[in-house]
DNA sequence: CGGGAGAGTATACATCGTAAACATACGCCG
DNA sequence: CGGCGTATGTTTACGATGTATACTCTCCCG
């Protein structure tokens, strides 16, 4: 097999998710679409196809990086600090992106971003002195959640509730932890 | 204003959001459209709009309805087992309808069928002991948690992993809550 | 009986995702 | 150094979608 090399591209799968993220943070998923991807990097939308598989595969891209942007605070400060890190990064997430947040809900976190997040809240509860065992468990509860939590606030089901209930919300459950990680 | 009556209609609004919810139990949410439903009800789509606003207004409407068909324990079972059988409507639901399950996280639940979910979990919460001024901050929690949890199992999140895991983690939660009622 | 209003229809348009066929530039191999 | 293979980008086209607009019909009330 003859092996040849093709000419420099002009726009990359980096470029394309970029211009995606821009697009949705400006006008919401709606305002997302091939055609305006497209000419948002002044390229015809048949050319997207060449870095992006489909429309969801764009759109998967989208989620891996609102993941990825995340901020994942590092292990210098206390668990539960942590925890209310990743939370309020979550919440700033779902509020810059409403709806393509709530697709954080829907495949599984195979993706490297979410592994990351993962590892991550692994690292506090193991620090908070979850069993081993227990871990993954609660990782899933934990973690299922912050994004409901955060998607429910971003997109409006809570209304027009103020935003101290709602920190005052999260407040609670960071006690009901930290009296759980007590008892333990 | 001269009052006059019209001539009575082939199609109700209740029908419509019937042939809805059927479409959308066969094939998801993508199988929705105005097209579709018309057609199922043998009429031109342009009907559909004597009885929805839009499409927008079309998938409201059925999302009450998946609020709506949820069976709501009675007073007559203790608390925790209401709790469990709501937890496990949800994720029936969710299981049945997957995508348009995420919408639940949207809108603000104003409409009659989440405020009638709404006070059954007010209900359980007041059989537990949770002091009045609580309620409405634990049933944001629970709401959020339940929906959530049932989204993203319905939706596929967890991925792979088998029923019996996750029927796991809601009893562990169930634990918590009781125990946390216990101490309260 | 006549007219007004609401239900349903016909037609049309802009927009969308993407399939298919083509054009182009590039670097490797002869 | 010349041309070949290939990835990149373009052109064109198609079917589907949501819905605006303008109609027709039917029915009941005055």
């Amino acid at each position: 097999m003859s092996e040849t090399v093709p000419r420099q591209p002009q726009i990359s799968r980096e470029q394309v998710l970029d211009a995606t993220l821009a697009l949705a943070g400006e006008g919401g998923l709606s305002a997302v679409s091939m055609r305006a991807v497209a000419s948002r990097l002044q390229v015809t939308p048949m050319a997207l196809y060449h870095h992006v598989r489909d429309k969801q595969d764009l759109l998967d891209g989208l989620v891996e990086r609102l993941l990825g942007e995340l901020p994942i605070p590092g292990a210098e400060l206390p668990w539960p600090e942590r925890l209310s890190l990743l939370a309020a990064s979550l919440r700033e997430s779902a509020r810059r992106h409403p709806d393509a947040f709530l697709m954080l809900l829907r495949r599984p976190a195979n993706t490297p971003a979410a592994r990351r997040a993962r590892e991550a809240l692994y690292a506090a509860l193991r620090d908070a002195g979850a069993s081993e065992e227990q871990i993954p468990r609660l990782e899933r509860l934990l973690s299922t959640f912050m994004i409901g939590f955060a998607a429910s606030e971003g997109a409006g089901r809570f209304g027009a509730l103020d935003r101290e209930t709602l920190d005052g919300d999260l407040e609670w459950v960071q006690a009901q932890i930290r009296a759980g990680a007590a008892r333990a």
